[in-house]
DNA sequence: GTCTATATTTGGATAGAC
DNA sequence: GTCTATCCAAATATAGAC
């Protein structure tokens, strides 16, 4: 083994993470990356030597990592409502009850690279998919639960985007308590 | 008068927004801005005196003026529901069917001078106050019209991007086809 | 693995000819 | 009003010492 990182993986994609979720893919310098990171730039590129398009997979990857924590009481509560509901706790968490921007927003936007764009659209289906599940699990039908689920996705994107546009928080909060209702109804 | 100009306002601004829309202001360089209206850098500093700044600035005010057009028929039709169409339709067209972003979402990412994410957020509030009076007339209360017109604005910013990141069109389609029951039902 | 130093390109912006 | 030419700062990326 050789020197020790001293930052650990998963902290460096947090960190960078917040960089791309908030300035975008283009608007994501390598200093503001390396900045947030704490280690210079040139670090940073012996950490990800294929550079920011690098840096950008690794945080979706990352990401993917995560969202199997949030989506998880789709499929382990009894009640899938309350499933549902504590989805939307843990959503509230991770976009910091709406004062966050959604990587799948500003990382699709057309400076990004192809690839980046399409890891995104896997990460999106993925959410779709297991919210389509647990509607389905609640008694809703394939096809209807399917919508439902595009449907819920498009109140949090759009709740964070109009959150952030009205500088109003409360936006964001209110399309979560929507959401059990939206699923399983 | 001066030497006539070769590229009429009102072009130059809707070229201009085709790169901001996409890219964000961060991701919009003056390079893409100026192969877009087809004019030289220096050209378009001579137009714009304070540079991409003064272009973002003017690209949202002609804005709010097109807004103008697609918001009249929310004032203007005998029944309200039928104003709310024909504003979707509007839509449909200024977004080109779900295949645009909107400036709102993208020129208020972290990059984005202040004033203009200000300018974005007046423009959104001019928005939602017009669906809300519309919903008014319809017969729903104020309180209630104000949540509902606030929900709209989210369907639509969040389908646009939804639309977006799953690279399906239908989402933003039928996303606009529930405006007029959510704002009047 | 991290750093300083540097190469190279692109970014935003200005000067001055036509 | 538009252009070519240019300036300077910031961007991405690499080289090589420690």
């Amino acid at each position: 083994m050789g020197r020790a990182a001293s930052v650990e993986d998963e902290v460096i994609y947090a960190r960078l993470a917040e960089v791309f979720r908030a300035n975008g893919y283009a608007g994501a310098s390598l200093s503001a990356l390396s900045e947030a990171v704490g280690l210079q730039r040139a670090s940073l590129y012996h950490r990800f030597p294929s550079g920011k398009h690098g840096m950008a997979a690794a945080v979706l990857t990352s990401m993917e990592a995560n969202f199997d924590t949030i989506l998880r009481p789709l499929v382990t509560a009894p009640d899938v409502a309350d499933g549902v509901a504590e989805m939307a706790r843990r959503l509230a968490l991770g976009y910091r009850d709406g004062r966050l921007a959604c990587v799948l927003d500003t990382m699709t936007l057309a400076g990004a690279p192809d690839d980046i764009k399409a890891q995104a659209g896997r990460l999106a289906r993925t959410w779709v998919r297991a919210m389509a599940d647990a509607a389905v699990r609640a008694g809703v039908g394939e096809e209807d639960a399917l919508g439902r689920a595009r449907a819920a996705l498009v109140r949090i994107e759009g709740a964070l985007v109009v959150a952030r546009v009205l500088d109003d928080r409360s936006v964001f909060t209110q399309a979560l308590g929507e959401l059990p209702d939206l699923l399983t109804r």
